[in-house]
RNA sequence: GCCGGAGUGGCGGAAUUGGCAGACGCGCGGGAUUCAAAAUCCCGUGGGGGCAACCUCGUGAGGGUUCGAGUCCCUCCUCCGGCACCA
């Protein structure tokens, strides 16, 4: 291969020697060294510009060819602003706790911080090979105490303060917010000071009229129960999700859709484990509503809006009235309902009360049975004796089903009936109480209503379970006649209900439009198949309302009620009974939902998705929790000055392995460094926590560390936070969509709160680049075949090396597997940085996946040879006898214009891959004339310099400069040379081009269409013709329209 | 099932956001240079038709809006990503 070859002209560009030329100048120079406020060196004069990396795991494998996409990205905007006169930070560091690491050390039988390091090394070596302009003063490992210090800190903070709901404040835009963090001791002075106060179940409450305790009556362990409870961080016994395989649990959003580990594909269990938890549930309606200015991706946004996912409705309470022997009932409900009216809803429910959350109180009255969550706390007690087995092993079974199992069988509805009834508030039916697993104990309050009728869910359990079906919301005309057009009637659960021609004379009287069906007679009416509403009216609607059960689906749409209350209720309706008939659904759920606090039985309410966060895993590898345990239980914040708790050394870091269907409680790793574990503090015993934090604590944070990486006092210092933050770019793969951008900006907004950074948002704009993929090979059955196996024909086709069959190319991503991978080291050897640099980004948009092809890379190499010719002469070696100093034509001079207009508005957009494309019109336009201005082949070469800096520091160099171009001034074009004199337009008839002509770019439309109608075809096209309209589209088209 | 994103030559991709479809690169064809090759330089290159100037079709499929649609609207197909009993 010639491009391996040493140069056989004295002259000819040499990469190889070239480019550690510049990175070693680099270093040497610190040309890429930028100062913060204060510093000696800092410059206030210019503007901040913080590009930041998603920073990468030091894995064994090093960097693929996806990770530079994203550097070269933020290397070129980054060299871009430092020649357009900012200041520009832009660092690099390293994710370098958590599974993957340990993963990769336990496979290879080493310690993790050996391994780390070494990857770190190999990681660094690949990086500066690519010329990135980092400050590598900068550097950062999460793993290194000094950075872990400031993790613990920041967990401390988080342990330390509670979510103050009343706490108001004012954002960066002026607007007035309430609720934030605040420190712990500010709610322990308001519980003193009975500013608030506890309940029985030791949760706050913030308003006297609820039923409270006076904070001198609680003992010592219940007070700490209270403050415990609104810790930011808290520990737990809730369930989670167990991944035996890997020895540890799993965040949800380490859990994929099937229930096994995001990382290795291990099933993954649902078992109750005491954990520590983050309360960023407290944060949701503030990472909801913050995302709207940020100039992220839309799909991104909206991904985290549905992770997030707040719904509105309304809380209300069922009281039960009959159950097993030791059911708490209702008693009184006269008595119950006036008690309610009297003090309004209660922060919490009375023991005899199932409290739910809906979504649409107007389906009230369609409310026909009731199920609780397997896990809820009332299923026990409410059970009758002769359901207790049923009900027991139902239970058992669901709770040590995995999440797997739970979703493998979303066909069939399962669940059993308790024995209990409750009331429906809003009209006094007495409704049966089933357990099922369709309810989740995680989401609202573990219970629901059943409306069968308006939920799909509800209404395949009811008819799984021959449940009553009410119709409660008249559907729209355009549902209906789907319905019927579709023929989704229910011939089974006609049979059931006697109906069994019912579905027969349905369809009949749908095509005919007569006749007597139901005892519902067809009137005036021409048949649903030509489009009749009052086929619909008189004879669907009747059918919906009297049962929906006889449809194949549940209409959950909106709509208008109906039988809210039923005409013939026969149960006692509550005096003042709220009627929501004839109403739309807004509507509805407005009437009902004020009813419903008025008499204190129900109140509007908003849930989200969103989970606490387990903050907790059984691993080695990952920052200590900075707490102790003490032989009463309680727990002790290290103080902040003890920091960093530093990880033991230990030689056997695996995980125990525990068996994946036994109750015993995996013991962490860290349980095995005895010397560590125990500490001895006046007198007392205290045990360290056994677990480490989760892979995403160093990540949260660590754009916040670069600003001061080498402080010891504090996370960063604070006059450079103010300068440098927000982040003004991030780049970053969208795998991390949902969780490290949620968490980040979750443990910004609380570190904001606290007062430790200055803004409410860590990330102005991002953006995310697309997968790196590759090409794989089908053959005619489809089965993949490894790259190795293919070679290429002639005519473009491919085939198996192996049985010569035919295969396809097709695009896959790349995988060991495959055979498919591209090693950016290999790349770079052979073609070196500069052309890896502009191949990368010449492939396409960076938000775009797109395949590696190496047979395109020599396109960008014999760019950068031609560059190289522009300025040096190939046999000599000296700068080329073409380059003079003469001013330039004023052609070329407009060609640079051009060019310097069109790259700097691409690079401000991202847009590099058409900034390479001006590169290659540049060259092709100069490179065949033999005079060839100085003054337009240097600023080309700064235009060039943040793609290929190498070449471009180089030919700077031999032009004469002593100093690097890195911080030169970026050159400016002149408006009236970046645009052409004279502009070709399209003339058109009737919408077809039928000829050019070249016109003055600033010509009125009137001259333009005098040049267009003098031209001899167009002439030919509209002559004898009448012009009806002339359109004029100034330096584009001209169109006449002809009839 | 729900929510996103994308379908443009043989390939990667352009298209000033409603105004000349295919910039630029790869590949392919031709030429120059060379004893020959590599490298380099120049020309051509969406399909079909015509000697030609030119005609005609063409941005996943079908309909629509418009003087004009790759771009906007409706219906559908395919691929990729995310979520998935969230009441």
């Amino acid at each position: 291969m010639a491009e391996t070859q040493s140069p056989q002209k004295p002259g000819t560009y040499d990469f190889r020697s070239v480019e550690p030329k510049w990175q070693q100048y680099w270093d040497e120079h610190d040309t890429f060294t930028v100062a913060n406020p204060g510093d000696r060196k800092f410059d206030p004069g210019k503007p901040k510009c913080y590009v930041l990396d998603m920073f990468p795991y030091p894995s064994g494998a090093g960097l693929h060819v996806g990770h530079p996409l994203g550097y070269c990205a933020t290397d070129i905007y980054s060299r871009y602003k430092r020649m357009r006169g900012f200041n520009v930070l832009h660092p690099i560091g390293y994710d370098a706790f958590g599974l993957p690491a340990e993963q990769y050390a336990i496979e290879h039988g080493v310690h993790p911080a050996v391994t780390t390091r070494k990857n770190i090394e190999n990681m660094r070596r690949q990086l500066k090979m690519f010329g990135f302009s980092y400050d590598w003063r900068r550097e950062i490992s999460t793993c290194e105490p000094g950075y872990y210090k400031h993790t613990q800190w920041i967990f401390l903070q988080m342990f330390n303060s509670w979510f103050d709901d009343e706490f108001a404040w004012t954002d960066d835009r002026g607007r007035h917010c309430k609720g934030g963090a605040r420190p712990i001791s500010e709610l322990e002075s308001a519980l003193a000071r009975g500013a608030v106060w506890a309940d029985d179940a030791m949760q706050l409450v913030r308003n006297c009229t609820q039923p409270h305790r006076e904070w001198s009556t609680l003992t010592d362990d219940q007070k700490r129960q209270v403050i415990n409870n609104q810790r930011l961080a808290y520990i737990d016994e809730i369930p989670v999700n167990w991944c035996p395989a890997l020895g540890t649990v799993l965040a949800n959003e380490e859990v994929t859709a099937d229930g096994r580990s995001d990382r290795g594909s291990h099933p993954v269990f649902r078992r109750p484990l005491r954990q520590w938890m983050l309360r960023i549930t407290r944060y949701a309606e503030r990472l909801l509503n913050d995302l709207g200015p940020l100039d992220w991706p839309e799909p991104i946004k909206i991904m985290q809006r549905n992770w997030i996912g707040r719904s509105t409705g309304a809380d209300v309470d069922f009281p039960l009235v009959s159950g097993g022997p030791e059911a708490p009932t209702v008693g009184d409900e006269a008595a119950w309902r006036e008690a309610r009216k009297a003090c309004g809803f209660a922060a919490r429910p009375e023991e005899y009360t199932i409290r739910v959350y809906t979504t649409r109180p107007d389906t009230l009255f369609g409310a026909t049975y009731m199920v609780l969550a397997p896990e809820h706390p009332l299923v026990d007690r409410v059970t009758t004796p002769p359901q207790k087995a049923d009900v027991g092993k139902y239970v058992t079974v669901a709770r040590h089903k995995s999440d797997l199992d739970r979703t493998a069988e979303t066909k069939e509805k399962t669940g059993v009936f308790t024995g209990a009834y409750a009331l429906n508030p809003v009209n006094g039916e007495k409704i049966p109480v089933w357990v099922a697993d369709y309810v989740l104990m995680g989401y609202g309050t573990g219970a629901i209503m059943a409306v069968p009728g308006h939920d799909t869910r509800d209404f395949e359990f009811a008819k799984q379970f021959d449940l009553p079906i009410v119709a409660v919301v008249q559907p729209d005309d355009e549902w209906l006649r789907e319905q019927i057009q579709r023929g989704l009637v229910d011939a089974d659960y006609c049979a059931k209900k006697g109906k069994p021609d019912l579905p027969e004379q349905l369809m009949d009287s749908a095509s005919r439009a007569a006749g007597t069906i139901a005892g519902i007679t067809a009137q005036d009416a021409t048949a649903i198949l030509d489009g009749d509403d009052s086929w619909i009216n008189q004879v669907a609607l009747p059918l919906f309302a009297e049962d929906p059960g006889v449809f194949v689906e549940s209409f959950v749409g909106e709509g208008t009620s109906l039988n809210s209350p039923a005409p013939d209720a026969t149960a006692s309706l509550p005096d003042d009974v709220c009627d929501i008939n004839a109403l739309p659904t807004t509507e509805a759920n407005d009437k009902i939902t004020r009813w419903l606090e008025k008499n204190g039985l129900g109140k509007g309410a908003v849930n989200y998705k969103l989970r606490d966060w387990v903050f907790s895993r059984q691993k080695y590898w990952g920052e200590p929790f900075p707490v102790l345990h003490g032989p009463d239980g309680e727990i002790i914040a290290y103080d902040e000055h003890d920091l960093p708790l530093e990880l033991p050394p230990m030689k056997d870091f695996k995980p125990t392995p525990v068996a994946a269907d036994s109750d015993a409680v995996p013991e962490p790793p860290l349980g095995r460094a005895t010397d560590w574990v125990t500490v001895q503090r006046d007198g007392k015993t205290y045990r360290h926590d056994l677990n480490t934090m989760p892979q995403w604590a160093g990540s949260c944070w660590y754009y916040l560390r670069y600003l001061s990486p080498d402080l010891s006092a504090r996370v960063s210092d604070a006059m450079a936070e103010d300068y440098w933050m927000p982040v003004d770019v991030y780049v970053g793969g969208a795998e991390h969509a949902v969780l490290h951008l949620l968490y980040a900006r979750f443990w910004h907004k609380v570190l904001f709160d606290l007062g430790s950074v200055s803004t409410n948002e860590p990330f102005m704009k991002l953006v995310n680049q697309g997968m790196i993929q590759s090409f794989a090979y089908k053959d005619r059955r489809g089965v993949l075949v490894t790259a190795d196996q293919v070679e290429e024909l002639a005519d473009g086709t491919f085939k198996c090396k192996k049985t010569g069959e035919p295969v396809e190319q097709v695009v896959a991503k790349m995988s060991k597997a495959l055979k498919n991978v591209v090693n950016p080291d290999d790349i770079i050897e052979r073609f070196g940085a500069d052309t890896f640099r502009l191949y990368e980004m010449f492939m396409g948009p960076i938000e775009a996946s797109k395949p590696w092809n190496t047979r395109d890379v020599p396109g960008v190499f014999k760019l950068v040879g031609r560059i190289w010719r522009l300025v040096v002469d190939e046999e000599t070696g000296r700068l080329s006898p073409a380059l003079v100093d003469d001013p330039p034509d004023e052609a070329t001079l407009r060609l640079l214009h051009k060019t310097i207009k069109r790259v700097g508005d691409d690079i401000e957009q991202l847009k590099f891959n058409t900034a390479i494309a001006r590169f290659f019109d540049f060259v092709n336009q100069l490179t065949p004339r033999d005079r060839r201005p100085r003054a337009v082949v240097e600023p080309f070469i700064l235009l060039l310099a943040p793609f290929a800096p190498h070449v471009a520091e180089e030919l700077w160099q031999r032009l004469g400069h002593k100093e690097s171009l890195a911080h030169a001034p970026w050159p400016t074009y002149d408006q009236a040379l970046a645009r052409d004199e004279a502009v070709e337009i399209a003339v058109q008839v009737n919408g077809k081009v039928k000829s050019r002509i070249t016109v003055p770019v600033d010509a009125d439309e009137k001259h333009v269409e005098q040049l267009a109608r003098a031209d001899e075809t167009v002439g030919n096209a509209i002559a004898g013709k009448t012009v009806r309209r002339v359109i004029v589209v100034g330096g584009r088209l001209v169109n006449f329209v002809v009839g």
